[in-house]
DNA sequence: CCTTGTTAGATTGTCGACAATCTGGTTGTG
DNA sequence: CACAACCAGATTGTCGACAATCTAACAAGG
């Protein structure tokens, strides 16, 4: 039969494209934090107009990762300890939701994406491709909220995510350091992909994959200093 | 001594005030779900430019009220019993995590605010102003999520808090039966007040003052029904 | 030296006009 | 009648220019 179901097209205005682009510089920590966007010299080196630019960045700016001060201007979020702190521990919250929702919603296509999402963190980390790790590896740890049949709670995880990518990002830039070659995921997997809700609740409680004690002994360190603009 | 805080002065721009306005006007129900907003015609009732308005829409497309269709036009959201109960799932997901934060840091201020939000809803009862108790209501289940000293929180909790305002509005507008007499908030308070977290965790979760079920009943009714515009 | 008033420059906020796109009706053709 | 191509009107997306506001440097006065 011709049965093909197709996908939304692409979204074809300037303003979308400007929200990719301007939100990729942010997570990638290419804008860093407390920078100030200017307008002008954005506009005219994305070739736009400022008007789908403005509509752009105020996207941003509800996303959480810009902040505007009317006639100062629009700048990357300032990263603090308790900010990323306030972010992780309402994301653990969310996951023990999500994980309660999906639940009972698993099934083969459920498992097989989960293999999916799972291989491409471990490509990533072979090829040593940190920024593609961090990406991978919040797309696994979003398969569970994507399941849950609640776009609510999808929203609200993204723009979480949001964040989460961007302190990831500073941290490995900052650090630069190697990464881990284990697999620290598959616990993670395994216990998904089980019988033992609870033990799955409890281990995304307790028990973090996404390293963030280390982020945050790290967060604290660059607390205060003076951000310098590219 | 000269010593006064005060707090930052209001954001004096065409933006902020008309996110203000169209907020309050979908909130109220003055703007039925489905429908279009005309840039245009919005723009010329208000003496405004578009400019200023559709970044206010940008705004509100964000903050989950409002969707936007690229060359069709930004419409109010449309409201089915699904949505109302992801947001009722979650919301009480993050009350929870709101008791479990504020608990320790209760104090004498917090006890007084409690019973001033919470005299004036029993206030607006009195009155029969259905929309100020709506309006109250949530003002008092917000103390937690503002005392939970979690910035993030808050914002996802004040996002969901526009939701349920515009499904009460709507629910109470097409009912607009008497409201109810009591006071339906007095164990939600004592609990709140108590020593025993759990138990007001619990009454979060299992018990709703904010009554849900009429409404879930309720939006289940329109679901599908053309939303004629004002 | 410190404070206050002034001013020039830069940047954001807003405006009106034009271009791109969609919608619905109309017309022509089989 | 069914159907596709076309066209006119309305609406959204984008642009360039102007107005309002802020910042920082400088001068004047105590």
């Amino acid at each position: 039969m011709g049965k093909a179901d197709f996908s939304p097209i692409a979204d074809t205005t300037r303003r979308a494209e400007i929200v990719a682009l301007l939100r990729r510089a942010i997570l990638t920590g290419q804008l860093g934090p407390g920078q100030k966007l200017n307008e002008l010299r954005i506009s005219e080196q994305m070739r736009v107009s400022r008007a789908p630019l403005r509509e752009a960045m105020r996207e941003l700016v509800q996303e959480g990762i810009l902040t505007s001060i009317p006639y100062a201007g629009t700048f990357v979020i300032e990263v603090t300890a308790k900010d990323i702190d306030d972010v992780y521990s309402l994301n653990k919250v969310l996951d023990e939701f999500a994980i309660e929702r999906t639940w009972k919603l698993r099934d083969q296509r459920f498992f097989d994406e989960l293999d999916r999402r799972h291989e491409a963190v471990k490509q990533a980390t072979r090829h040593r491709d940190t920024t593609r790790q961090i990406e991978t590896a919040l797309q696994l740890h979003g398969l569970i909220h994507e399941w849950a049949d609640n776009s609510v709670l999808l929203d609200t995880w993204q723009r979480l995510t949001s964040r989460l990518q961007m302190y990831f990002a500073l941290h490995q830039q900052a650090r630069n350091q190697a990464v881990p070659a284990e697999d620290i995921h598959e616990t993670y997997v395994r216990l998904l992909k089980g019988t033992d809700m609870r033990a799955a609740q409890r281990h995304a409680r307790e028990h973090t994959d996404l390293d963030f004690e280390e982020l945050l002994a790290y967060a604290r360190g660059f607390e205060q200093r003076p951000s310098n603009g590219a």
